[in-house]
RNA sequence: UGCGGCGUAGCCAAAUUGGUAAGGCGCCUGACUCUGGAUCAGGAGACUAGAGGUUCGAGUCCUCUCGCCGCAGCCA
């Protein structure tokens, strides 16, 4: 078991707020998505934070989804996002809220700063606002509309509810400082006409609260603690805290992390929905991409997310974690419960030329050698198998200790062969298949003459194979941060072509059959692999999760150089 | 040139009220091994962005400099 590292600097804080009783002892925090599109690892960063802090300090922690822009957000979304927050294993029970639950009372709100001339209808358009704001060096100009009087204001914010205006004529802002150095404290957008129908309140409203005037509130309302959000919403805290101030209500304490990042992965919700939409992947749940989603197609295990998550730790300076540290993560998980197999993926043939032509036999098989409780299983051996092509060479290498011609080996749980010879293609040179000859006494995989053999291969009876698919994945972008293109080029540039390769014609012992839909199995010697769903009862699917760690790929690598 | 953050080994990340730099990943050795997996045992690697200052003593306090990130949506 790995160390639970000591609290980071928000647990610091909860565990502070209770020694004081600031909250008379209660922790509320929430996970607030917008529901625009599907959850990605950096969310589960977030909802192990939240769901975590909740859970060790006997608090409740919320699931709130941000649904203010009916434009952009779908009923698909809530619903993947609650399966995803489930899947991960946490709970928020009866806490289930909706930002558009607020609706009526976010409204109430602005009247109530509308009249105490704290906000204004502006008739602006985006480009003037824009223009009227001023850059980040020099201050915004005040707007024409911004001294109405409070029944000019709420007669027009009347209208703008009614539907009587246009998307875009108007707003309402709330008066703060065109000077302020904070350029959120210009006179930012409270509300705007959005005439779309929303997932959950239909047609009531063509008007909706921005983010900034929904989220401090409805933390507020919620009575959350700690509002836990990410650096960026650092400079809109003064704004929040201002809403609030204004209104008279609870202010949560916020606090703020430094995002999920992960090298040759981008993590950023438009881009994922640029990947689908534009089909650069098959989906939310293609098992390249970052999505929780994807990453259970993928073969995840909410386990080693989890892990994942809290290894990585929470602070405030930028971090670009390596994904080889997301895959340590899920070997360390994978290697303790996943079931074992043969399987060759890349078959080439090998006749016994000295075992009979028509016996059978059955060798046990251990399931798990990290977990004895898994048990054994048999696996059928006969005259003509299948071998990984990769664990032959004709004219090996140094330090390649797979078979060779006139070199023995020993193939798992069953007999030392050795390599008699090499029948090819006359025409291409290619391999078609060795011929070897097996050692009877080595039978279970053991010389009683002590003998030794360097290597051991996995292999498949070539009359008791079954032919299955799999598909082998590796990153999705070429480069380490691949939200920069090159020269300003686009970022789609870096995706990477060959981020999956498919093998149609591996073979598998017969004993996967038993397999079902998303189970790990670990293949010996090659990797971690999941069923896909898109398996059928005539032919088997796997993905690869995750290659295991390949020594021999390194010193080919060193050897190279 | 504005405001807000951040800067501890290749990557994360700790360091109670200032006391003399944890841990994880990666890397290198070796042991063991019927997965070149796993496991185990060692090891290398940080003048804590830089320069001053306060102090017996500073990653921790003060000053200045440099670098990086975010902010100018009627996105969140």
């Amino acid at each position: 078991m790995t160390k639970t590292p000591g609290p980071d600097f928000i647990r610091t804080i909860v565990e502070e707020d209770m020694k004081t009783n600031k909250w008379n002892g209660r922790i509320a925090t929430r996970f607030p998505p917008e529901p625009n599109g599907y959850l990605h690892i950096g969310h589960a960063k977030s909802i192990c934070l939240n769901f975590g802090i909740a859970k060790q300090y006997d608090g409740e922690c919320h699931l709130r989804f941000d649904d203010t822009n009916p434009a952009k957000e779908e009923q698909e979304y809530i619903d993947s996002i609650k399966d995803n927050v489930r899947w991960l294993g946490f709970d928020w029970g009866e806490h289930e809220y909706y930002t558009s639950s607020y609706f009526d009372r976010l409204y109430e709100w602005a009247v109530r700063l509308i009249e105490s001339g704290d906000a204004y209808v502006c008739d602006l358009d985006a480009e003037q606002i824009k223009e009227y704001r001023g850059t980040l060096t020099e201050p915004g100009r005040n707007s024409p509309c911004r001294d109405r009087s409070v029944e000019e204001n709420l007669a027009l914010f009347e209208k703008m509810k009614a539907g009587e205006f246009d998307e875009g004529s108007h707003v309402l802002r709330a008066k703060i400082d065109m000077s302020s150095p904070n350029i959120n404290m210009r006179d930012p957008v409270m509300y705007r006409i959005i005439k779309a129908n929303h997932p959950r309140t239909g047609g009531k409203w063509c008007i909706y609260p921005t983010y900034d005037f929904a989220h401090g509130q409805s933390d507020s309302i919620e009575r959350i603690t700690h509002s836990i959000c990410t650096l960026e919403f650092e400079d809109h805290r003064p704004l929040y805290d201002w809403y609030l101030d204004k209104l008279g209500e609870h202010h949560p304490r916020q606090i703020e992390f430094a995002r999920l990042n992960i090298t040759y992965t981008l993590l950023s919700k438009r881009r994922l929905i640029t990947l689908v939409e534009e089909g650069h992947v098959d989906g939310w749940d293609d098992p390249r991409m970052p999505t929780i989603s994807g990453l259970r197609r993928r073969g995840f295990t909410p386990e080693s997310i989890r892990d994942f998550c809290r290894r990585i730790g929470v602070a405030k300076s930028d971090n670009t974690i390596e994904i080889e540290y997301l895959e340590h993560c899920l070997r360390e998980d994978l290697n303790k419960r996943a079931q074992r197999v043969m399987v060759v993926l890349n078959p080439l043939k090998v006749v016994i030329e000295n075992y009979p032509d028509d016996l059978e036999e059955e060798f046990d098989a251990v399931n798990n050698p990290e977990d004895e409780v898994m048990g054994t299983r048999k696996v059928p051996f006969s005259k003509e198998l299948y071998i990984e092509r990769d664990d032959f060479m004709e004219d090996p290498p140094r330090k390649f200790f797979r078979l060779a011609p006139g070199r023995e080996v020993r193939l798992r749980y069953a007999y030392f062969i050795r390599c008699t010879d090499v029948v090819k293609d006359d025409a291409t040179g290619e391999i078609k298949e060795l011929i070897c000859t097996y050692d009877p006494l080595t039978r279970g995989g053991d010389a009683p003459d002590g003998r030794r053999v360097k290597g051991t291969l996995h292999w498949v009876s070539a009359r008791h194979a079954k032919t299955c698919e799999v598909r082998l994945y590796d990153r999705l972008f070429t480069k380490l941060n691949p939200a920069r293109g090159k020269r300003g080029r686009d970022w789609r540039t870096n995706i990477n072509p060959d981020s999956v390769v498919i093998l149609n014609n591996c073979k598998m012992e017969p004993f996967i059959e038993c397999m079902k839909r998303f189970d790990n199995i670990q293949f010996e010697r090659t990797g971690y692999f999941c069923v896909d769903p898109d398996t059928t009862p005539e032919k088997f699917v796997f993905n690869r999760t995750v290659s295991l760690r390949d020594s021999w790929a390194k010193i080919q690598k060193s050897q190279k150089k």
